[in-house]
DNA sequence: GTTCTAGAAC
DNA sequence: GTTCTAGAAC
């Protein structure tokens, strides 16, 4: 019988096992290094488990952690680390990164009975902009917290049309740093608005929503 | 971004 | 007693 969960070995073990984990990174709050784990898209994108397909110009993984049945992300091969750092110059590169997540949608046979969204996080945990492409039933082992949800169901998620709106209106993204209060937002429904009293009940509420094979159009 | 877990909520 | 959430991780 090896140690349980709870012991005061286990207890100070797992302490230990946190502090190094984020201890490989910095000694004070500086910009991410290169092996933070805010710079894992890097290695992600190079990943041949999640890679799903690549051209001159972007590259499509499967997110790490899925929040629906079908969640890629879009990343330039340039390195471009937020919207921050989008001008002009990359108008074309968004509408390109959204192009090809929309083929990708349509050639999934599989996932013609659910519906997708394309946006961008309002503030990204990771470095490396990437375009979401989500399928929206969330039904996914992955979701399991209320910033989860809220970063895909309130204006937290940009819709990919806005960002090209504003990026070809003004010029450059107005940063979005005051959205951060949606990811404390009461969790709601995304379909019907009602709101939920946690994630359970929740996750639990939205499969109804989905439509079940033989359902009518 | 995830993991882990203390303490609140049930 | 179990479920669930929120905050630390330097």
């Amino acid at each position: 019988m090896m140690a349980a969960k709870g012991n005061a070995f286990s207890v100070i073990m797992n302490a230990q096992k946190r502090k190094l984990a984020d201890g490989a990174a910095k000694t004070t709050s500086q910009p991410a290094k290169k092996g933070h784990w805010s710079m894992g898209l890097l290695s992600s994108m190079e990943d041949p488990a999640l890679k799903v397909e690549s051209d001159d110009k972007v590259v499509i993984i499967k997110d790490k952690y899925p929040k629906a049945r079908y969640h890629w992300l879009v990343l330039p091969k340039e390195n471009i680390p937020s919207l921050k750092a989008v001008s002009s110059e990359q108008l074309d590169l968004l509408k390109h990164m959204h192009k090809k997540g929309q083929e990708l949608i349509d050639k999934t046979e599989d996932a013609k009975h659910l519906s997708f969204r394309l946006g961008y996080h309002a503030i990204p945990s990771m470095s490396h902009l990437h375009l979401h492409v989500i399928s929206q039933d969330f039904d996914s082992p992955c979701l399991k917290h209320k910033k989860h949800w809220n970063s895909f169901t309130t204006d937290y998620f940009i819709d990919s049309e806005k960002v090209m709106e504003e990026l070809e209106k003004e010029g450059k993204i107005a940063d979005k740093g005051s959205r951060n209060d949606r990811l404390k937002y009461p969790l709601r429904c995304h379909v019907c608005k009602k709101e939920q009293v946690n994630m359970p009940k929740l996750k639990a509420h939205i499969l109804s929503h989905i439509a079940k094979p033989g359902d009518k159009e």
